[in-house]
DNA sequence: CAAAATCTTGTATGATCATTCAATTTTTTG
DNA sequence: CAAAAAATTGAATGATCATACAAGATTTTG
């Protein structure tokens, strides 16, 4: 189990060192040898790890993934009612672990590559899905069949947007207000549904 | 003036054809040579009207936001009530002539890239600000001043999210569908202010 | 129509990078 | 501690590209 450990140290430090240069880099520029600098490795060792920047990529969004989805359950284990668990959903994606400036670029950028990178594009597909189909399994018991659609895009093109702002770098990016805005657009939008509509 | 016409006409074929190849190579690996055959040309052409790579893509950026002017100053002109105004604001940015998938695309593209990429940063954020000034001097003749702040960035957080779900590709955006959505948020963060502050 | 201006392109150049590999160091193991 | 395994890297390789340029084609002009 030794072996495995200190794989996994240099795994995580390279995928860290990853997530920084793609953050004052980008995507499009970043090399292996600022990658591997930025980990104190050279940039050799990322293929020994990796076997290529591309799969170093891909482990990387893998990572941000996890981490969402790591936020995601601690959130939905102490949400109790239907109304909780959509509010979980929603602040989970403004987490104070997931919610930073570079992650938020990294972030950004693997959306804007993902329709280009086949490795990209199927970890982004199968995650939109799955936010997707999460709040749409709460706000079937929330609001009615017709505004079901409209309520669940309009969440989702928002936190989308929240994230594209926050990595524009304008700002520092304030954890805890984004989940208390994106809290009061999903409330609004649950309290209109069911107002306009019926419950 | 006919050089001057030539000229012109060149550089929109160009143009045109930078947004095609960028819709459907991506930003990170699209090349001249490309962009150059997307229009008929050849790739020295393009450095002879453009200067170089950096400046086409500025120039590509430019139009865009040329695009999404005119737009604006149509729909404007048409909006007699500060109500109006904004929902020509936010309507504008789902044009017909904008929301299509090639330019959502390249839009999306270019929000990503523009923190790595200084002319692209400099439009970017000029953009960004004059949208936001245009939404916020509407704003203040509708809502109370504490509500003004969070249905500004809520309306502009949504938007880009739209543009980017659009960029991803799954469904072909319907242009009309997403000024109908746009509007019915826009009324709702409305209402809600007057309602929840007091006009 | 000829000279000049403009436009076009094939090819050469040089820079950048991911990746490979052989050689070396470090760590583990028995 | 010595042999084996794992980790690390500098340097070489080869591919990709933007760009420069010179030569030639086309268009404009007087």
């Amino acid at each position: 189990m030794r072996r495995r450990r200190i794989r996994d140290i240099r795994n995580d430090e390279l995928v860290a060192a990853a997530i920084r240069s793609l953050h004052h880099r980008g995507f499009g520029s970043v090399t292996m040898a600022e990658i591997a600098g930025e980990a104190g490795a050279s940039a050799a060792s990322i293929n020994y790890y990796f076997g290529s920047k591309d799969r170093l990529m891909e482990e990387t969004m893998r990572r941000l993934l996890s981490i969402l989805h790591t936020a995601l359950l601690a959130r939905l284990a102490e949400a109790r009612t239907p109304r909780d668990r959509l509010l979980a959903i929603v602040e989970a994606n403004f987490d104070d672990t997931l919610f930073t400036p570079a992650q938020c670029s990294v972030w950004v950028q693997f959306w804007a590559n993902a329709p280009y990178t086949s490795s990209l594009s199927r970890l982004h597909r199968i995650n939109r899905a799955r936010v997707a189909s999460n709040i749409r399994r709460e706000l079937r018991q929330l609001v009615p069949e017709q505004g079901l659609n409209r309520v669940q895009t309009t969440i989702q093109a928002y936190m989308d947007g929240v994230w594209i702002e926050a990595a524009q770098g304008g700002t520092v990016p304030d954890a805890a207000a984004a989940r208390a805005d994106a809290r009061a657009l999903a409330e609004l939008l649950l309290d209109q549904s069911r107002q306009s509509l019926g419950s």
